[in-house]
DNA sequence: TAACCATTTCAAATAAATATAAAATACTAT
DNA sequence: ATAGTATTTTATATTTATTTGAAATGGTTA
């Protein structure tokens, strides 16, 4: 018989050594990111996780640009894109600055980064 | 009045003069990237986007481990938990290997990379 | 001020993701 | 075969995200 067991847990043995090595189930608990670490990082890929929203990104990757320009390459109701821009605001990926009647929003810094790896990555 | 003409859409002058410089509204609609591209994007982003998921994710990182011993440091109901790595399997972030009664699953190498630069991303 | 344009907000409807519990599958050992 | 353990599948309930259209806001121009 192949296994090990920790506390009342039976596990095959290749596992339970390497496990051991670690410092055991509580090895690995302590390895998990903190919860708000956690929470940062699930809406920053949520913010990510929509086809609206990656269109929105790969055009502010270009220039910035007002709303109605980047209605006008999407192609979505008002109430709509404004939803979406909220949400990637929220998660740090874009600013607005209001200009006359405009408000014209760029990427941020931090989404530029992230995006320029991520566009390599996915290129193949 | 500092505003332009492109088609039937009135925007600020800044932004249509660099909006000119990279081919206008169709040379933005170009640059979006193609739809399976966008979709690929979505699905790992979205596999990423749930906190039961990076944890399974960041304890794969430290080491191939069998759906038991993830079941032991997460704590939850075994469907949920098989609900949660098919996702992270369809995606192409783990990858499960029977071992008579177990199956032990591994981050993927692609999986690996990303998250290598993403802890470091998020650690601050 | 009033009229106007760009954008956002809100509430309600719809759609998608996740949770839950029961039943099914896959493998092992007796 | 039978029984046992690990894991997945299925159907259904619940929660969360998205869409929609109408109304509100912020700024501009007449």
């Amino acid at each position: 018989m192949t296994r090990k067991d920790i506390g009342d847990l039976s596990i095959p043995s290749e596992i339970a050594d390497s496990l051991c090595a670690c410092g055991g189930l509580e090895g690995l608990v302590d390895r998990l990111p903190p919860e708000d670490f956690i929470e940062h990082m699930r809406e920053w890929y949520q913010a990510c996780a929509d086809p609206a929203r990656l269109k929105i990104l790969s055009l502010l990757m270009v220039q910035p640009l007002c709303v109605c320009v980047i209605k006008a390459v999407v192609k979505m109701a008002d109430s709509k894109l404004s939803y979406h821009l909220t949400i990637l605001k929220k998660a740090g990926m874009i600013e607005g600055e209001q200009q006359g009647n405009y408000i014209i929003y760029h990427i941020t810094r931090e989404a530029r980064i992230f995006f320029e790896r991520e566009e390599k990555r996915f290129a193949r």
